[in-house]
DNA sequence: AATGAATGAGTTTTCATTCAT
DNA sequence: AATGAATGAAAACTCATTCAT
């Protein structure tokens, strides 16, 4: 169901506004069309470093989703990989840009998925159900970037560097919005209910799913899914 | 609606668990092994709390609310009243203790409204209809409260002294369960939703709201609630 | 046995060389022969103002006593006395003229004691043994004195301020010095013994021993002192 | 004498009980749930600590002996090391796992001389003579650890970390009290002696030595032992 | 004689980050 | 690619003391 583009292909990084005063200051992977001559610091193939650099974020992402981003210290991550902490400077220029990292593949996914699905039109009710889903679907994959986002969204929301985070809430907004309208103009939706609202309600009501959601329980994210569409469509009561 | 009980009379904090050495722990000054004759510092006034006091923690709670627990310094707090960050401990052992007495009050108030709604007895939709309001009316009163639920719980919940927190959300749930429960069996409400499921779905999609609510702003706490009791009982679709 | 003097009569405070900045700085009790208007705060009765004051000293001398000097805290006391800390200033200076007074109190005694039996002659081993039970004795009335002194005698020796505390010690040393010097050259005491040494060891034994002695306990300061003079004279072997 | 155990061998660190959130608790770096293989700092050399830690704690202790632990203050002891205070937690846990470190070090080396002693049997006299010489060699290079039990001894023993420093004393003292019980059986110490009063004696004699004795003055610590000895044995009264 | 509020200088500790090796 | 040592700025908290009321 996601199209997930390529890395490469995704948005790249996002430190808008941000002095970088060290040398490894974006992501090291490699660039599609590169201009400049990319930092190579590897001796070894460049995919053997990319595979470190991934497997350090994973080990972050565990730790941001577990304590929250602030509660994490970059001690904590280093640890977690059998490394000091100031081996991580190696790989990463800042604390924030694994953060980023997190973040920015969540949302070049949840984006690119949202729009596919939209594009791809059909009935508001089910085009609708898709989009759902998608926020529902990434729980797991992408468990830890919803968990920064819900914990430390106050604090990361007023950090230039993040600005995209908004931008990229308001595309997926405006998607929804423009969905649950035509799905009111079919006369399929109610007419007495405030779109905007609704759209809240529903990703607000998804997100806040990791504080309980365990991927392995008595649930898997297909089953949440179910259950809130049907509560969704037509309500707890019996008609 | 809501029987909500004087500070005085309601439960008071809530350090269990927490030995704690200075003088500022309670509202009343707690004494080692005094002899003197217990100190009444308010004779006139049925309230315990200076006002002092309670000014203190309303500015707490602001900073709280806009930047997370974490995020805010004493030294914030202490600005923002005007003083030095070390004269807060004046007023109070530890940060903890401030957010403790913000968290505590909401919680109150909460689990006894809710009692109280439930014995009273009722329609279960009308009941169920009454827990959701409490929720969104305290949005206004407890907005810092809520906040920090939202924002700080990951880091809150493994502290021994906020135990309370989670037995507290506990009772409420079982309150809610029951409600839904006899709504169940009484036909009202659907047989194929879970009840926990659906519990936390309407729970957290309340708290999460506290997010993007403006009091003041173009819905009211009340608006908010009308609209989510609609979609809820009777979902987004015409039937 | 102890000549005890009384109050007015002793060594009166020992604030040499310290800058008092506010009106309280001595003891208010009355000075004999007193040439300036004292200062008389007290309404009712001064021996009243005067009961009080003592109290609070004794209290913290317990305080003291059992915690250390530095880690009582002015607020200790206070909690002790069933008042604010603040309030302590209405009686004393500062926390240190509060350890002054435990601590002169038991100079005073001991070294007017130790005098008296020196003056009054003897044999030198019941002089030595009068000196040493001297020490013993204290240990009840001046526990707390003798137990600042062992504990943050370290900290207090640098303060100008309890520079009399070397000089008082140094009186009682050559009191002692001098009786052994008489026992030896009666050929009381061995030759090959070092009076200073002696001296040292003596006296230290008997202050340490309040890090453990128990008044009330299986020992009292009568049996700890018959024990060790028994040892102090005749060692530890069969002869 | 000694059979002085290598500090590598002996037992390494006493945070019973207490939980250790940071790096730096123990000698070798302590790991969360680190997936990497352990690492071994030093290869070479035998000593498991680093060279720069040794040197800080032997900075620390000095201070320790000179002001006592709690008027030290960590910013004392990185000013004489020629760093900022917070570079220190690099190295250390905390202030109280530098003063550990420097306690069982002594604690360590002092209960296993005391037992070899024991173990290696002779004259009661014998041994109680080396059980005696054994703490006063240890004033020299324990100088600081002595001085810190002397002076900061009521505030530790309070703290769970520390209890390890009751039962080593404990373990001494069994040592002790068996020594002077089997001389006593042999008729060669006095019948009359109580033996935990004796001990006391002893012990708290040599350990408050610190307080004025000065390595490099006109006695050395055999000296003083010797002195010690002699009057222990034999009383200081001609026979 | 005591309260209640505050000061100010200090404390220990935390932590992202830098950098020579 | 990593270590080991350090920085520096800030954090929470402590506490003797002051002072208007």
């Amino acid at each position: 169901m996601s199209t997930r583009p390529g890395r490469a292909a995704g948005r790249a990084r996002h430190n808008e506004g941000v002095t970088t005063t060290s040398a490894n200051s974006g992501r090291s992977t490699a660039r599609a069309g590169g201009t400049g001559a990319g930092r190579r610091r590897t001796k070894g193939s460049p995919a053997l470093a990319s595979e470190r650099r991934e497997h350090l974020v994973r080990l972050a992402a565990e730790l941001f989703a577990k304590k929250g981003f602030q509660a994490t210290t970059v001690r904590n991550i280093a640890e977690e990989a059998g490394i000091l902490s100031g081996s991580l400077y190696h790989h990463f220029d800042s604390k924030e840009s694994i953060v980023d990292e997190i973040l920015s593949g969540y949302f070049d996914e949840l984006t690119a998925s949202s729009r596919a699905v939209v594009e791809r039109g059909g009935e508001p009710r089910e085009v609708l159900s898709a989009l759902v889903r998608i926020c529902f679907d990434a729980l797991e994959p992408h468990r830890a970037a919803v968990t920064v986002l819900q914990n430390d969204w106050n604090y990361l929301r007023d950090m230039p560097r993040f600005g995209y985070l908004g931008k990229a809430e308001n595309e997926v907004e405006q998607l929804w919005l423009a969905e649950i309208e035509r799905g009111r103009q079919a006369g399929i939706f109610r007419a007495d209910i405030n779109a905007r609202l609704t759209y809240r309600m529903i990703r607000d009501t998804i997100g806040v799913t990791v504080r309980w959601f365990q991927p392995g329980g008595s649930f898997d994210a297909g089953d949440l899914a179910d259950h809130y569409l049907k509560v969704l469509f037509d309500g707890i009561c019996v008609h």
